[in-house]
DNA sequence: TACACAAAGAGTGTATACAATCTAGAATTC
DNA sequence: GAATTCTAGATTGTATACACTCTTTGTGTA
């Protein structure tokens, strides 16, 4: 037999499992403000940490920067990006456009169990919430908006949603104003009770609010940045 | 001084240079369909025919991975992605999410000097054409909807398109049903004409239809899939 | 003859070593 | 005393070497 005893189970697909690890890791670190944006991800540093050599970090740096997660200087490391708030303002606009015309085509084809899975996403957030783990909430409350791009069967939709909302919890995390109560539940409860009722026009323009209610809730007023490339411009 | 003789121009930003060069070497030769879907990239072939270490060549192939024009098998190597019949749609039903509403904003900050530059990209376009230059061309098409979102001043839009139609170009090699004659000439003139008369309205419907005409200029029915897992399958 | 097993070969995954570059601190000069 | 240059340390960029996995081919047996 070919399946004899020594195939290690699921260890399926990926490329470089180790680098994975430490992507996820790092990602984990940084969505949840760990690691403030603009720290330095020394190579050697985290090879040390998480005992693999510096070949894997740099994979998972260089993962990271195409998330847009990490920023990657030549000659001087990757450092927390720090999204900026104009970068800020276009994430949500490319949302805008992406997402409440995705949640009407997931209306259409939802299902009771498509429903039980986005209902346990907002439980999973409440719970990570109750136990102070904001970081944690806020990636599954991601989470929950790449729910419904799956569900509408748009995978391409999907990973485009789940890079847009990866920067958004780096984002949020960054300018969020209001310390406690993530309204969002209010709002992903309601957009549950339009899937249900299969009405897309409604789950479309309750998207599109809870949308604006987020960057409503950012202040993007104040810009800041310490000491932009005081260098660069000086130094010449 | 420090800015003394020895600082080599515009060796600016970006990281690795030597993978970017092998990175972008590649992603030309797919574009331009010199190199089939499916098609294995070797590490150490590449290594060989562009005089760097593995390390690069590695650098390079997890780079476009991520831009999804090669695909990573783990312990099996690289190989040129093969968008499937599914993809193929969804990247189009992403595009016309984005693209339509970004030509309608682009066309309120239209200038003169982005008109000139939309111009010249058609130029280009048409003479690489002329010169058989087909890939090429295809690229410049698909930088011609980038630039759009350029102009709107998006920039999130705009990496987001570049990445679909980046896509679309290995799409449209795959599966265009009519070798001559890309109509492409018709509609982005028509874009032009109406970004001069700074009419979002119409730009965005040209857009809308523009879209639909490529998409159905594609035979999407025929699965051009030559063996796709026979072992796989047989195998067991 | 056909199937199964095994060994060799090729190719990827990872670690380490070396080279180039940058940063920071100390010494020297004006 | 301040500024600049030089030197030493640290960190990134690249190459190479080794380990492990998969594929393939050859051989033996039913």
């Amino acid at each position: 037999m070919k399946t004899s005893g020594k195939n290690v189970p699921e260890r399926g697909r990926e490329p470089q499992r180790a680098s994975a690890r430490v992507e996820a890791s790092l990602s984990s670190a940084i969505h949840e403000h760990m690691l403030p944006p603009g720290t330095k991800l020394s190579e050697g540093e985290l090879s040390e940490i998480y005992g693999v050599s510096r070949t894997i970090v740099r994979s998972a740096l260089q993962s990271l920067s195409h998330s847009q997660l990490v920023d990657l200087k030549a000659n001087r490391g990757a450092f927390v990006a720090q999204p900026t708030v104009r970068e800020a303002r276009e994430v949500f606009e490319a949302r805008a456009l992406l997402e409440p015309r995705t949640a009407h085509s997931a209306a259409a084809r939802m299902t009771p169990d498509a429903i039980a899975r986005l209902e346990r996403h907002v439980e999973d957030e409440h719970t990570a919430l109750a136990a102070g783990e904001s970081g944690r909430a806020l990636h599954l409350s991601g989470q929950f908006h790449v729910e419904i791009a799956r569900i509408a069967d748009q995978t391409i939709i999907a990973s485009l949603i789940e890079q847009l909302t990866a920067r958004s919890s780096l984002i949020i995390a960054i300018y969020w104003r209001k310390q406690n109560a993530l309204c969002e539940k209010q709002a992903h409860h309601a957009l549950i009770d339009a899937f249900r009722a299969k009405n897309g026009e409604d789950a479309e323009e309750i998207m599109k609010g809870h949308l604006l209610d987020i960057l409503s809730a950012l202040d993007l007023r104040e810009r800041p940045r310490p000491e932009p490339e005081l260098k660069a411009i000086l130094g010449r």
